[in-house]
DNA sequence: TTTGTAAATGTTAACGTTAACAATCCAGGA
DNA sequence: TCCTGGATTGTTAACGTTAACATTTACAAA
């Protein structure tokens, strides 16, 4: 055997058949060599008309599509951004996602969602398999904790941004959001609204046990007695305002004002306190948290605690894009700040 | 200048640095060869165990985390699916994305969700993009009408699973929920609970108006007079359905029953009764769309029309699983179905 | 005509991975 | 001792793309 022939033996067939019209036979049918595909495709102003014309003309015969892999492999850049919620039911952060995929869309850049929230070894994994992808920049909701992931993450070298969340250490960039001051500001809200029997319906994930600890240590140094606190499992309903209502309730002290960690849970409060006949504001104070659309179109309207969660997704989408861009960051940390918005209910 | 010479000169420096950690270092670092560390990763049962242990502490030690997309360009297999949404708002398909995203997990893709909803062009190069990464399926929430895109979708050879609507010609697979069956069941079931006045609240989505025009067909086949229409941007909120409470009024006939295509909004007609003092469901009737928790948990109660999008993600997962197996499907269509969940409003 | 220069196009190799085939090693049997 | 065959490891090339460098072409200026 000779040994041209054992090398053409080796050649491997491809593994799995897929429809693959590649540059190449572009190329052949447009009677031009690879290289001037590519260019056609990413930097036309460097082809002639005519050739452009011909080349437009076979990548329409043969229903081209460029296969994005080879070409992030190629260069090292994906154009590809992954983003880490805790879920998508809870329509929190579903503002901050579209404005993502917004602005980076105007950037060429695609969104990729994932969902985290799982034990560490799940998130470990899960990390692994975003990284793996390598993708242009990572965007979490929240801080990461976990030790072994922020290793990752940093070794990776893919920009990060934190976001609603608060730290002295972030990875790499952060959009802070203190729930410590949320929790605070509302304590005192309702105590400047005359409330001093105050109670909190939290959901039990990280950041709105923040807001509730906070709340409940500000009643304590405004003197009032300690608020009862109650934590329901994420993402937080309306059917757990109702019965986390009713729960309060029971657990004795008469309270007349109520911090919900999310707009969902407040306006079941609101319900129940309807059904109960208890007059809102008056009987009951009720503040919600996330200023969604039924906050303020509820019968009474709802306060609540607004975040601009669109600007933290175009701040995140621009400082991702900046560091792709080879820039040096100016600020890796901005406070991006909230609001309480006085409704009927407080 | 030598030819070896020129060869050399003719290397190509990497476009842009990233950390790059690759297998040819973890090989070195582990002395052996890098297709050893390969396998070690993907096959580790072909590996003795001493080597075994060299490469993972190699692997460790420089924290390696495999580049999937030059795997993914190796093998043609990304193990990604991407699931086209109209919106991350609405929360009606939160439920698929989830079950979807659990199913595909479990199976070991990653799911990548893109926002659909655009104009035609717009939604062109969105295709492109998605094609472009080669995903292994491609999930569509409603049927893909526009020539081009189904002519691109086709074309690439990708496993398409369309979802949430129904038609007699599928890309390829379809889990078919029928709008116009919906909107009669509606109408019928307002009639039979004696209410001849109906409206409907649409959102001025492909899907919901099928549902809408099922049911003013619907009502006129039972001979009632036309229903009063009206369509509202989607997604649809709950200040809309109070808003479209008092719209239907002044549009003059008295009516007695609404059907709203969603349940948020339907959640907006309630209030909106409440606050007027109509009776619900006595004087007026309401159905909502998607049986979210807030139809159950409202007061009154809302009767809401079921549809089983946990079902939709785990068996679109399933479909595209068995496909990228090499199995030829058993069956492309599956009727998914719905009911309405009687409650107090009607 | 020759020369210089910009525009257009082509050749080569490389991104990081893994299938196919090849080679080596070692235990056990003849 | 030599051979067989399974287990383990290695070599080569290829997936589809594009940067860097090389070459050709077209045309104006000398």
């Amino acid at each position: 055997m000779s040994p041209s022939a054992r090398k053409s033996a080796a050649v491997s067939a491809p593994p799995t058949e897929r429809s693959g019209v590649t540059v190449r036979e572009v190329a052949k049918a447009a009677g031009v060599s690879m290289i001037t595909v590519s260019r056609a495709i990413n930097t036309p102003q460097q082809v002639s008309p005519a050739t452009l014309e011909k080349v437009n003309a076979a990548i329409a015969a043969l229903g081209y599509v460029p296969n994005l892999m080879a070409g992030a492999l190629r260069l090292s850049r994906s154009h590809l951004v992954t983003a880490l919620v805790p879920s998508m039911a809870g329509s929190l952060f579903a503002g901050m996602l579209a404005a993502l995929t917004e602005s980076l869309d105007a950037r060429g850049y695609q969104l990729m969602v994932g969902q985290s929230g799982y034990d560490v070894p799940r998130e470990d994994a899960l990390l692994r398999a975003i990284i793996g992808r390598r993708p242009d920049g990572i965007v979490l909701t929240g801080v990461m904790h976990s030790p072994q992931g922020r290793q990752l993450l940093q070794a990776s070298g893919i920009p990060v941004v934190e976001t609603w969340d608060t730290t002295a250490t972030p990875i790499d960039m952060l959009l802070s959001v203190s729930h410590e001051e949320i929790g605070a500001a509302v304590s005192r809200y309702l105590f400047e609204a005359g409330k001093t029997r105050q109670a909190v319906l939290s959901g039990d994930d990280e950041r709105a046990r923040l807001r509730a600890a906070s709340y409940v240590r500000t009643a304590l140094e405004l003197g009032l007695p300690e608020p009862v606190v109650l934590y329901l499992p994420a993402p937080t309903t309306h059917a757990q305002g109702r019965e986390g209502l009713r729960a309060l309730q029971r657990s004795g002290t008469g309270i007349d004002g109520v911090f919900c960690t999310s707009d969902l849970m407040a306006a079941g409060v609101v319900t129940e306190a309807l059904v109960q006949g208890l007059a809102v504001p008056g009987q009951l104070a009720v503040v919600g948290f996330g200023d969604m659309d039924i906050a303020a179109s509820m019968s009474p309207s709802i306060t609540s605690v607004h975040v601009d969660g669109a600007a933290i997704g175009a701040r995140a989408a621009e400082m991702i894009a900046a560091r792709a861009g080879g820039l040096r960051p100016a600020t890796r940390i901005v406070e991006i700040g909230f609001r309480i918005v006085a409704r009927e209910s407080a």
